[in-house]
DNA sequence: CTTGTTGTTGATCGACTGATAAATCAATGC
DNA sequence: GCATTGATTTATCAGTCGATCAACAACAAG
């Protein structure tokens, strides 16, 4: 009788009946659900409020992740890991097409990946907790992008390869100086809410002529340095 | 006698006797050590921590800030509005000197404040709070700072004055990206312990070149622009 | 309609949090 | 030396945290 009356108020009201999801579709929900909790509220945020924000109960969430700790390792996996697009490396060295639409092409669908709060907000999180991953995303982008597009711009200058001769500190670090110039503006406009003066597409325009105008000085720079040294 | 006894342990033991300082240095003692404790724990760090760091007990704390956030309050004050330099803007304008100089200068100053922990993990978790805080650093470095570089970089180009013709979108844009390239420098090293590949010297004076090739070009496209439209 | 499986919940534990109040102890003035 | 003032501590409260477990309920098979 209990149990009858129950049923019935639950079909009516406003509060949803028990869901009932099978296993897989539950994990994913939650998964989901961790990542822009997590990136709202930090890693510090209760389980108790995620499973608010899920519309299920807490202890459901130990059903699927042992540890809140195991829960967050996964949404690590999955934005950082699974959102790597192994196709940007291939774009910058198709030497089909000008150099400047390549390097503009790249980093608006680079944004279009890492420009999300999600994103931004949990990379941010987890430098200051201490955690890898950010070193690793960073050695990451340096080896497979940041390498790459200084050996291009070397081509197009008619200097020598990265095979003839390594990249210098001075063309990494100046590479470096840009493309944490473009990440920043993500960062002031998602996280800081702070205005910017341009949109996207013509931030990265401007952005990639001044990289293409600077770094070629910075190259001849080096280069003379190291034929004065020989 | 058990007061003379517990006395004399407590003079030679390790654990120190009951300290007793002044209202206003206590006050500063916790403050200063709130900064390093909130800068590396976050703000979500106990209180019974930062007591523990400080070599006294948790309610001490509460006899000199009323809440924990007041406490957070005053080290936002203490670190922020407190370390701004009035001399920064006065070395910018400064046309005695060249202006590759007086760049370097800057932001050999301007980074010896900001790359320090305690700076920039405050910065990002206040960041990451949705404090304002930021937002307001970032205004204010564009208007002390940021218009006034790019005025001088005119200046020198031989194009009219921000007076005579506002500092562009496109400008301040371009001039951003350079800037927040070397605050993210310090990010990767202080923050993420990435390695860098130049100290800092080196990368600022190669920040600065690339600056004062990459604007220009920026300028002149922006001015023809204009020119166009005129 | 009954039974078995399993997704889901309510109740609860111990540890820890910010905060309070009363007790204690060190220094100062007399 | 003694009393007073105020800095500091001990003891404690209510609330929240991650985590556990037995009870409950939805669906499938028989």
């Amino acid at each position: 009788m209990a149990g009858a009356a129950r049923r019935a108020i639950v079909k009516t009201a406003a509060a949803r009946p028990r869901q009932r999801l099978s296993s897989v579709d539950r994990r994913k929900q939650i998964l989901q659900g961790a990542i822009s909790f997590f990136a709202e509220h930090g890693f510090d945020g209760g389980t108790r409020d995620l499973a608010k924000q899920l519309g299920v109960t807490q202890p459901l969430i130990y059903n699927y992740f042992p540890t809140k700790d195991d829960l967050i390792r996964e949404v690590y996996q999955t934005v950082y890991v699974g959102r790597w697009r192994a196709d940007w490396s291939d774009l910058i060295g198709d030497h089909s097409r000008p150099l400047r639409e390549r390097l503009i092409e790249f980093y608006t669908r680079y944004t279009e990946v890492i420009f999300s709060p999600d994103w931004l907000r949990i990379y941010l999180f987890s430098g200051l907790k201490g955690l890898q991953i950010n070193a690793m995303w960073i050695s990451f982008v340096e080896d497979h992008l940041i390498r790459r597009i200084c050996n291009e711009i070397r081509r197009e200058q008619g200097l020598p390869s990265a095979g003839e001769m390594d990249i210098t500190a001075a063309e990494l670090e100046a590479f470096w100086l840009f493309h944490s110039g473009i990440f920043y503006y993500g960062v002031r406009r998602e996280i800081y809410k702070s205005p910017v003066h341009l949109p996207l597409p013509s931030f990265i325009e401007t952005s990639v002529l001044a990289m293409l105008t600077a770094l070629p000085a910075v190259m001849d720079d080096v280069v003379r340095e190291r034929l004065a040294l020989a």
